[in-house]
DNA sequence: ACCGCCGGGTGCC
DNA sequence: ACCGCCGGGTGCC
């Protein structure tokens, strides 16, 4: 009850889309980032909405309070400590009460009645924020002060004072002598102090930067002490993967209390910021593992599953031996799924035999576990035996691409088996703690991956039951999941489910294990995923990312929210303790976070040293840059295009409109891009002023078409995420149909465009028509060549005369472009797979799975979009890439290159990249460059304006203006 | 709360 | 006795 009070009290915001200024300290963190335009813009909205509140208020005021009716709570509260004050409109006594609670969120009394009908107002008009401290008196039985601290802007201050005075309270300013300084007696970190008192000299910015970027480097020490998996898989681990199993065990079976707390007399203490609490605090089993790309973080995962069931003893899995047990019967069941393809059988194995791979840990385990598991088993093998439901995987296209993977690459292996039965009300499974199952949430283009990986890395002959919780058809059975070993979904599926209230059967299970793969993809807590995270019950956590902190130090507040380390899972909590002290350039606030980190992450990147040996050796990396001389019709074209360019965005910079006709400029740029890789990409011109609505109409369609296929990966300003039902509004910027309804709605007849502030209204959306309606058809056409496809095969034909076996990754951010090169690629007889963000899932694996053969005869080449896939491809087999047009944010091209420069890499990765001489595409590298060299300078504030301005100065050096 | 406040009981010393 | 004083009951908002 007053948990969950306390958790409505911090409910995130919802973002508003007012402009406003932004912490400098997100600012430069942020600028590693070099984006396209709109996102810098959602980046602007996301933080303006979110920190209004927190980040953008100085001290106004303080006084000294009086907490009352203690004795009508439990909790308590120690000297010095924080306490957070709440509103209670609807408090039956008085609608101007005020809550004061402590850190755990237990409440310990209230405001003053006085006090409270004065500061009422202030809250709730939002004239500023109330903190308070505690200062002594903390064993009073009945009431005690409090130092209340107001907090706002700087043009609401008198309006805070007079309030106060027509009530008799006159607020202090004199932060230095005054009450807010009162005595912290327990604080040996400082942390408690006012942020107006700081200690020592603040941080500079330089320094906050390197500390930032070091946050997670180093977390090494304590953690070399090396575990080897159970004898159920069977590859072998590297020294680092042997690290992080010891060390993820160790966190999840560790009975000592959660980081950072103490056990002191009857009380438990948290030795970071000093609160205290009766009620032991709940443990945090799990962490962060942050290991770089490629260093295997899933083998390593699969290794914990599978070793650490209970206390460091293996999960008990049935041994379904092809050979070593005689008494196991065995059935087969090659029933047919709907997509035509035989699946892969169901073993049985008699329940009075069991594994011997957890035979050590047997006696240990609760003895229920093997029995029922078993007996789970026999159940769900006979339906299976009936055929009649063999297959779990319940999207066709995507069974079939899995099958596909299975029979292809490791056909005798049958150790993954995914079942469907649907033994509903057996509590199967359950351990003595009554969970089993693990739940993996990743990405859906993870998700073949993992289950790649599980059948790699489980020894042939046990069986792991692991049931893809995925498509229309998926098992709901809470007692089913409840029982697998794994359960695998997706974060798409975990938040759909979520969102309809009916049922979540994810968020019915007691998890032993929920483990978030590429972790750092939940980040904006007031997401519906965030909250479908949020919610699932489990005994252990872990996140697994490369990149934990993706913009920010506020990601990493999701992070330990999900974690449910308190009281940091806690938004004003994170906020004092954490985020407005180390923003405020504050060393004990950011000696506070680093020790936070360093007690729930590992992390380790490829040069990080084990044994004094780097982690992983990869093959070298080269990178040449191959410039390409258009030809004289080409130029000719593209100067012709580059002129009516300049003309348009040199009248929009005479307008000072740059910003407000983005979605024109970007097109423009896209243009020229686009004729530096070929002339067929160009749609047709679209400018001029429409005169009628149809052809403003027809207008909007085509620019969205030029937006979404831009290549330049554009996101919802609202939502951040990735355009979905993507819609264009009058002013020619494109959300989530869903996310600007939502302005709209919420907004009435203000509504505006959250980018340039143009009227909006939901009848004017023009939605997109979907890819039939692209601009510059290809097809239709006859084919021809252009200078760059011409240096592209000469340097094919060359490397597949020098040998044969060379694979190479061709990418661009134009999927048309990838069209345009399929003509030749077929015409001189290369073999090729290709993988764009419009193919199925099937198509990708199947293309992915190509590509990896190394068979004579298998595809040599793979068209790669880009944007396609993300994070986690492993296409290992290529050695070279040709990236064939620069991406505005180099870190997309390095994600693309990591994908074959990875654990697994044999050969010598090179590296080519086609610039256009005297073009845009070589302006863009040299703006890629001074953005990196700024970077590495680490310069200080950089406002919104400061952000505008520079990529208004792009623009300019881009088009020579 | 070892207080303040309220309201009933009481009323020379 | 329309007061003062005493002492018991009571007590967050």
């Amino acid at each position: 009850m007053q948990s969950n009070f306390s958790r409505s009290s911090v409910q995130p915001h919802t973002p508003s889309i007012s402009a406003s200024p932004r912490y400098a300290f997100i600012d430069f963190l942020d600028v590693g980032r070099a984006e396209t335009i709109s996102q810098e813009i959602a980046n602007l909205t996301e933080d303006a909405g979110q920190d209004l509140e927190t980040e953008e208020s100085g001290e106004i005021g303080y006084i000294q309070g009086t907490v009352v009716g203690l004795r009508y709570y439990s909790g308590v509260v120690n000297r010095g400590e924080m306490v957070s004050l709440v509103r209670e409109p609807q408090n039956p006594y008085d609608r101007n009460a005020v809550v004061v609670a402590n850190v755990y969120g237990s409440q310990v009394g209230h405001i003053k009645k006085e006090l409270a009908a004065a500061m009422a107002y202030i809250i709730d008009n939002k004239l500023a924020r109330v903190e308070g401290i505690v200062p002594y008196g903390e064993t009073n039985k009945f009431s005690m002060p409090v130092n209340l601290t107001f907090l706002g802007k700087e043009e609401n201050r008198e309006a805070v004072h007079n309030h106060m005075r027509r009530h008799g309270f006159r607020l202090g300013t004199d932060f230095k002598g005054g009450t807010a300084k009162t005595s912290f007696g327990r604080d040996p970190l400082g942390l408690l102090k006012s942020s107006s008192q700081i200690s020592a000299i603040p941080l500079t910015a330089e320094e906050l930067k390197s500390a930032f970027d070091k946050l997670f480097d180093d977390l090494m020490e304590d953690k070399t002490r090396e575990m080897e998996p159970a004898e159920a898989v069977c590859t072998p681990l590297l020294p680092h993967q042997k690290q992080a199993l010891s060390w993820m065990t160790s966190r999840e079976n560790s009975s000592d209390l959660p980081p950072f707390w103490e056990q002191k007399g009857g009380l438990y203490f948290n030795v970071l910021t000093n609160f205290a609490v009766k009620e032991r605090p709940e443990k945090v089993l799990g962490g962060i593992l942050a290991d770089d790309m490629g260093l295997g973080k899933t083998l390593t995962t699969i290794a914990l599953i599978v070793s650490n069931f209970h206390n460091g003893k293996p999960l008990p899995l049935e041994k379904c031996g092809e050979s070593s047990e005689p008494s196991t019967s065995r059935k087969k069941s090659a029933s047919k799924g709907k997509s035509g393809e035989v699946s892969e059988e169901v073993v049985e194995s008699s329940p009075s035999k069991r594994s011997h791979v957890d035979s050590a840990s047997a006696d240990t385990i609760d003895k229920d576990v093997p029995r029922k598991k078993a007996k789970t088993t026999k159940k769900t093998s006979k339906k299976s035996a009936n055929t009649k439901e063999v297959i779990l995987l319940d999207d066709d296209d995507f069974a079939a691409a899995l099958e596909c993977s299975s029979t292809q690459v490791m056909p005798p292996k049958k150790n993954v088996k995914k079942r469907s039965g649907a033994d509903k009300g057996s509590s199967a499974g359950t351990g003595g703690s009554g969970a089993r199952a693990t739940l993996i949430v990743c990405p859906l283009s993870v998700l073949s991956n993992w289950l790649d990986q599980f059948e790699q890395h489980m020894r042939a002959d046990v069986t792991l039951n692991v049931y893809l919780y995925y498509g229309a058809e998926r098992n709901r059975s809470v007692s089913l999941l409840a029982s697998q070993d794994v359960v695998l979904t997706t974060y798409n599926v975990l938040s759909s489910d979520f969102g309809n209230k009916a049922s979540s059967p994810l968020h019915k299970v007691n998890w032993l294990r929920v483990v978030l793969d590429e972790g750092h993809v939940v980040r904006n807590p007031s997401a519906l995923q965030s909250k479908a995270v949020l919610e699932l019950q489990s005994e252990r956590r872990w996140i697994l990312s490369g990149t934990p902190i993706q913009n920010s130090l506020k990601d990493l507040y999701m992070l330990l929210s999900f974690l449910k380390l308190k009281p940091f899972d806690v938004k004003e909590w994170w906020s004092r303790i954490i985020q407005r002290p180390v923003t405020m350039g504050d060393r004990v606030g950011l000696q506070n976070l680093q020790a936070l980190v360093k007690g729930i992450t590992l992390r380790r990147t490829k040069t990080s040293k084990v044994d004094g040996r780097t982690v992983v050796q990869l093959p070298e990396r080269t990178v040449f840059v191959q410039h390409v001389t258009l030809s004289e019709e080409e130029r000719e074209k593209y100067e012709q295009v580059k002129t009516e360019g300049r003309n348009i965005i040199g009248r929009y910079f005479q307008e000072g409109s740059v910003m407000t006709n983005y979605a024109d400029v970007l097109a423009i740029l896209v243009r020229l891009r686009q004729y530096c890789c070929h002339p067929s990409l160009v749609g047709k011109y679209t400018g001029g002023d429409p005169v009628t609505p149809s052809e403003l109409r027809e207008r909007l369609i085509n620019k969205i078409t030029l937006v979404l296929n831009s290549g330049s990966d554009e996101e919802c300003a609202i939502c951040l995420d990735s355009l979905r039902q993507p819609v264009i509004t009058y002013c020619a910027h494109v959300f989530c149909r869903p996310c600007i309804c939502e302005v709209i709605r919420s907004e009435k007849e203000q509504a505006r465009c959250p980018l340039c502030r143009a009227q909006i209204k939901t009848k004017e959306l023009v939605e997109y028509p979907g890819e039939e309606l692209e601009t510059g058809s290809v097809t239709g056409e006859k084919w021809r060549s252009s200078s760059k496809v011409d240096a592209l095969m000469t340097i094919l034909l060359k490397l597949r005369n020098e040998d044969p076996t060379v694979k190479s990754l061709v990418v661009s951010q134009f999927t048309k472009f990838l069209d345009i090169l399929e003509v030749p690629l077929r015409e001189y007889g290369f073999s090729f797979t290709r993988l764009d963000g419009s193919m199925t899932q099937k198509a990708r694996a199947k293309a992915i799975q190509d590509l990896q053969d190394s068979s004579p005869g298998s595809p040599t080449i793979m068209l790669l979009s880009l944007k396609a896939g993300g994070v986690g491809l492993n296409l290992t087999t290529a050695s070279h890439v040709f990236m064939m047009d620069p991406a505005w944010n180099p870190a997309a091209e390095d994600q693309c290159v990591d994908r074959c420069h990875r654990l697994g890499q044999s050969r010598d990765v090179v590296i080519t990249k086609f610039i256009v001489k005297d073009s845009v595409e070589e302006n863009m590298v040299k703006i890629q460059k001074k953005k990196q060299e700024l970077v590495a300078k680490a310069f200080g504030t950089k406002t919104p304006q400061d952000r505008k301005q520079s990529r208004i100065d792009d623009i300019r050096a881009l088009m020579e203006i």
